[in-house]
DNA sequence: ACAATGCTTCGGCTATCATCGAACTATGAA
DNA sequence: TTCATAGTTCGATGATAGCCGAAGCATTGT
C-alpha cells in the first residue's frame, strides 16, 4: 500500500525534502530525515519500489527524486489534510511571491516563467517529449540560433543533458533544466532582459520592463 | 500523519467501504474490515481524531461518513499511484479461498459469486443502476418468480431497501444486499443449493455440486 | 595497487501498534 | 425492570517493521 509507504515519519520527512524537484544523493536524505545511511538505503528502496521515487546512477553517488508530478500532487493532497486537521506542517514551497515567479536553480530558470517557457516550448513544437525525457528539435536549434543567437552545436556536454525537465519546487510541474537552460538562463542575463537579486544568497531573478515584455514575446502564453 | 493512519490495511478497507459516500456503522465498518467492534472502534477514533472522517449519533448507532470529498479525492489520488505500481494491495481481505469465493455478508450472498450474481443480473437487466442506488427492473421481478419462485411483491419492508449494492470486502466491487439479497440466500439455502459452513461463526458459504451447476445457468459469467 | 567514499546487505534489538477477550456504558425493546 | 444490541474502554499479547552496528560491494581518486 501507498499510503504506508508515505506514512513513515522518516520516508516522509525524505518526499518532504524531494519536492523541491531537485534530485538529492542517498546520504543526503538520510540527513534530512535524521536518520543512518543503512536505514535510509532501506527505506529508499521501498520507496522505489512502491514507485513514489525514482533512482539515477551517477558514479558513486545514488540520485533520487520525486517519480512523478502525479506523486507530488498527492502528496500535497495529503499535507492539505494533515494541515486542516491542526497537525500543521508549514513546509509547503517558498511563501515569497518574487520567489515564486522568478528564481534559480542551480544556473537555469525556475518558478512560473520558467514553467511558463517550457510550456511554450514544447507547444512551439522546438522541444519534443519522449516519456521522461525531452530534447531540442530541429525547429528549435533554428529558433535558438535566430531568436537568442544560441548555437545548439556548442550546448553538447559529456556528463550533462542539454534538455533536461526539473519539477519545479513552487509551481509542481516542470522547468527546463540542463545546459540548454544554463545557456539560457545566461543569454537572459547578458541581454539584461533579467538578473539575479542583489541580496547575496538569494536565488530570486528579477526582470526588467523590457526583459518582460521581450520574454512574453518569445515564451509568453499567447506564443 | 495522516498517510499513516490510511496505510494500516484495516482502516483502508473501512475507507474503501466509505467511499460509496454512504453513512456506515461501526459494526458494518468492522465487519467490512474483517475485524472485531473493538478493534474497530479504535481505528474509528483515530480516523475521527485525523479528521478523515465524521460521526452522527442516531440512537445506539453511530454512523461514520467520509468527512469531506477532498478526503475521497485524496484516497483517489493513492489508489491511483498504488494501480500503477502494479502493487495491488497484498495484504487486504481475508485469506482464506473459501471466504473469497462465497461467504455471507450479515444475510447475504458476498464474496466472488455474490459481485458474481450482481453483475449477471445488471447485465440480464434485472436490476437497473441509478447513479448509487440500484433497483428491480419489471423483468427482474418476473425472472425472480419464473426462476426462483420469489414474489417482488413480499419484499418491500419499511426500513430496508429491496435493492442495495453492498461494496464487496475482499473483491472492493459491489455486490446485492438489501430483501432481495436475504431472500435469494435463503432461498438457496432451502433449495440446497448452499448452506452456511458447519463451523459455528464461520461465514463461509459451501456450494453443492448441483448448486453451482444451477446458479452458474442463472447467474454464470455466460448468463 | 591502495585508500577513500557512497551505498547496500545482514543480523539482532527494540518499540510501536494492531488485535482480541473481558468488562463497562448507553440506548431501545419486551 | 429485565433483556438485547451497539459501542466503548482496558489490559495483555504478539507480530511487524524501524533502527543501528558491522561487514560487504562498487566506484573514484591518488
Amino acid at each position: 500500500m501507498v499510503a504506508s509507504l508515505v506514512g513513515d515519519p522518516a520516508r516522509a520527512n525524505m518526499l518532504t525534502a524531494l519536492m523541491t524537484g531537485r534530485a538529492l544523493t542517498a546520504t543526503e536524505l538520510a540527513h534530512q530525515a535524521g536518520i543512518t545511511p543503512q536505514t535510509a538505503s532501506s527505506h529508499l528502496a521501498k520507496l522505489d519500489a512502491g514507485g513514489l521515487i525514482e533512482q539515477e546512477k551517477q558514479g558513486r553517488h545514488r540520485y533520487y527524486r520525486l517519480a512523478d508530478p502525479d506523486v507530488a500532487g498527492v502528496l500535497e493532497g495529503l499535507a492539505g489534510l494533515a494541515a486542516r486537521a491542526g497537525h500543521m506542517r508549514v513546509r509547503t514551497g517558498p511563501k515569497d511571491p518574487a520567489l515564486r515567479r522568478a528564481r534559480v536553480c542551480y544556473d537555469h530558470l525556475a518558478g512560473d516563467l520558467g514553467v511558463q517557457m517550457l510550456d511554450s516550448m514544447k507547444r512551439q513544437k522546438l522541444i519534443r517529449q519522449h516519456k521522461h525525457d525531452i530534447e531540442l528539435t530541429a525547429q528549435g536549434q533554428r529558433f535558438l540560433t535566430k531568436a537568442l543567437q544560441i548555437d545548439a552545436e556548442t550546448l553538447a556536454h559529456p556528463r550533462r543533458p542539454v534538455c533536461k525537465a526539473c519539477l519545479d519546487w513552487s509551481e509542481r510541474r516542470h522547468h527546463l533544466a540542463g545546459t540548454l537552460g544554463a545557456a539560457l538562463m545566461t543569454r537572459f542575463t547578458e541581454l539584461k532582459w533579467a538578473a539575479r537579486d542583489a541580496t547575496p544568497g538569494s536565488r530570486i531573478v528579477n526582470f526588467s520592463r523590457n526583459g518582460e515584455t521581450r520574454f512574453a514575446a518569445l515564451f509568453g502564453d499567447a506564443a
